[in-house]
DNA sequence: GCACGGATGTAGAGCGCTCTACTGAGTGAC
DNA sequence: GTCACTCAGTAGAGCGCTCTACATCCGTGC
């Protein structure tokens, strides 16, 4: 910066100015200083200006798992947010061991950048606690629900509510709803789903499975091989529901005329023309884009805690049709 | 800082030691330092760390897609080898812009981080040029091959090599490829695919298509419909490879034993028990292993250009068999 | 002619660390 | 007892910026 200086003739303090845009600037010194930065290269150093600044003009975004679809498009909600905003991003993930979400979020604490947005991370409240206290923070996805920090969820128990009155629209009432647990999500879903259910005065059929094919399967097996089978199966999600279509298809099942099926979360997957499943679509990223407005509240000074629940809506596909009567 | 030392009745130095894991403080200093930072919650500002000493201990890594898997699994190589080698990883996003590339190279170049992983960016010859100049660069997947920089790249041509190797020695000589154009990587597999085939004396016949389902979907049409339609389709991608599959099924084609189909990239879907799509698989963490390495070697002043070519491997999964007789 | 105020520009302290050079105490060899 | 050396700790400059307070210039109004 004071070679820049030096070069253009003027002092450090206008080279500062004009690297911030600063309307105090002549037209002709600005024109001066850019052109002697060019020349010789010259790039403000981040670190050094957010030292000296105090703030960071930057959102860390903390991430379980990069392949997760889910998380990736709440990191491009939060970075066109913050683009809109005249901040940046940057992105550090746990690589979805507990260990690394720590150190994933150290980085960014070490950094000190102006807010962090988690995405659905595996710690308990304390940790959140303990975030929240050092930096504006905001807590995506997550089923904490931790009282420190603002959170974004989904409305997971009323996606599942979506398919049971999309289903029982077209007639069906033997509904079977195949789970994942204690995954993340999967409790409000079947919760989601039995209160639709019994709401309906149907008996809420749950199998036990898990959110991959091999689950959908084995609980697609099971189902059909009842006295009554479900004439419409709801899978804890998207790959859960390629092992439903995968059992039916083996037993000659016709998709939707004998059986419907219906997957959660509208990935890649369901759109697939062999599938063209009917599932659950989340915003994703409105996920991000409402994070990090409430983060940039926070950072204008809101203190107490917002929590937004987003709803999730209905992607009908060929995979659902009228009950067989 | 101040405060930890005034706390522990220590020097500010000695904190920094403690803070740095240095050998050349006593265990009893080291325990009182760290109880007070503890006790304080104090937590050292990574900015004044890294604009002292000049270092940042970190790997900027830049990607282009964030959903795309690719880059996902590269980034995770990143990770693990600079965990391994105690560096953090910091990652920025063009989200598949140009505009937003420049920006994620510029956040990370203002950073002045040790050094700088490049997931296949858009940018010409001198982008990359002017990024080498300023940091220790290297450029994965990455098809204009800079010189002022490393580069890893998979070896496309020989995957595709490999698929025409499998095909022919199951028997099969009219094989189709259906190619994705210019995208990223694909004329690297047509022209492998068309010099395997010429060199087993076989002509090679191309399609064009792209990489997405659809225009797997289309291609495959217009194969099928040729007088003599091929025995196996070499889709460009596992995607591509879906939609070949849904077409053949379509028109009663069974796979594999009137058509093989084999896709690239070995993404979530050819493993599907639906699909079990014969694919080719790129080891992709192994290009952020190798990336990182070599920016090592760089940081610590290797200065003439590494080019490496990471070699496929096919994964034989059911959807590809002998040839019909 | 003078006070005033807006527009530009500058000086210099300070952000929170690290790093070099130094001090002083203890240890062992001769 | 002296010297050399190691070990533990300290002082203080300096990293590359920003920011507050101030200086200067010029046009305006009375």
């Amino acid at each position: 910066m004071d070679d820049v200086a030096a070069h253009a003739g003027v002092s450090r303090a206008l080279v500062s100015l004009v690297m911030r845009d600063s309307p105090r600037v002549s037209d002709h010194s600005r024109k001066k200083v850019l052109a002697s930065a060019n020349e010789l290269g010259y790039r403000p150093n981040a670190w050094a200006r957010n030292l000296a600044s105090g703030q960071t003009n930057t959102i860390g975004v903390m991430l379980n798992d990069l392949h997760n679809p889910y998380f990736t498009e709440l990191a491009e909600g939060v970075a066109a947010t913050a683009a809109e905003n005249g901040m940046e991003v940057l992105i550090t993930s746990g690589w979805q061991r507990e260990s690394g979400e720590h150190a994933a979020i150290d980085t960014l604490l070490n950094l000190r950048t102006d807010g962090i947005v988690i995405g659905a991370a595996r710690f308990s409240g304390e940790v959140f606690d303990e975030v929240a206290q050092q930096l504006p923070a905001v807590a995506v996805a997550n089923f904490h629900r931790p009282d420190s920090m603002d959170t974004v969820c989904n409305d997971e128990a009323h996606g599942a509510e979506l398919v049971v009155e999309h289903l029982t629209s077209l007639g069906h009432d033997r509904i079977a709803h195949i789970d994942a647990g204690n995954a993340p999500g999967a409790p409000e879903r079947r919760r989601g789903f039995m209160s639709a259910m019994s709401e309906r005065g149907l008996a809420p059929i749950v199998f036990e499975g898990d959110f991959n094919e091999h689950a959908g399967h084995d609980a697609a097996e099971q189902l059909m091989r009842l006295k009554q089978p479900p004439t419409a199966i709801f899978a804890a999600n998207d790959l859960s529901a390629t092992g439903v279509l995968a059992h039916l298809r083996s037993i000659g099942a016709r998709v939707p005329e004998d059986v419907a099926v219906v997957g959660y979360d509208d990935t890649l997957l369901a759109g697939l023309g062999t599938l063209s499943l009917t599932t659950v679509h989340q915003p994703r990223q409105l996920f991000g884009q409402r994070a990090t407005e409430l983060l940039l509240e926070r950072i204008k000074g809101r203190t107490a805690a917002k929590h937004e629940l987003i709803q999730p809506r209905l992607v009908v596909r060929s995979s659902t049709g009228p009950a067989p009567t």
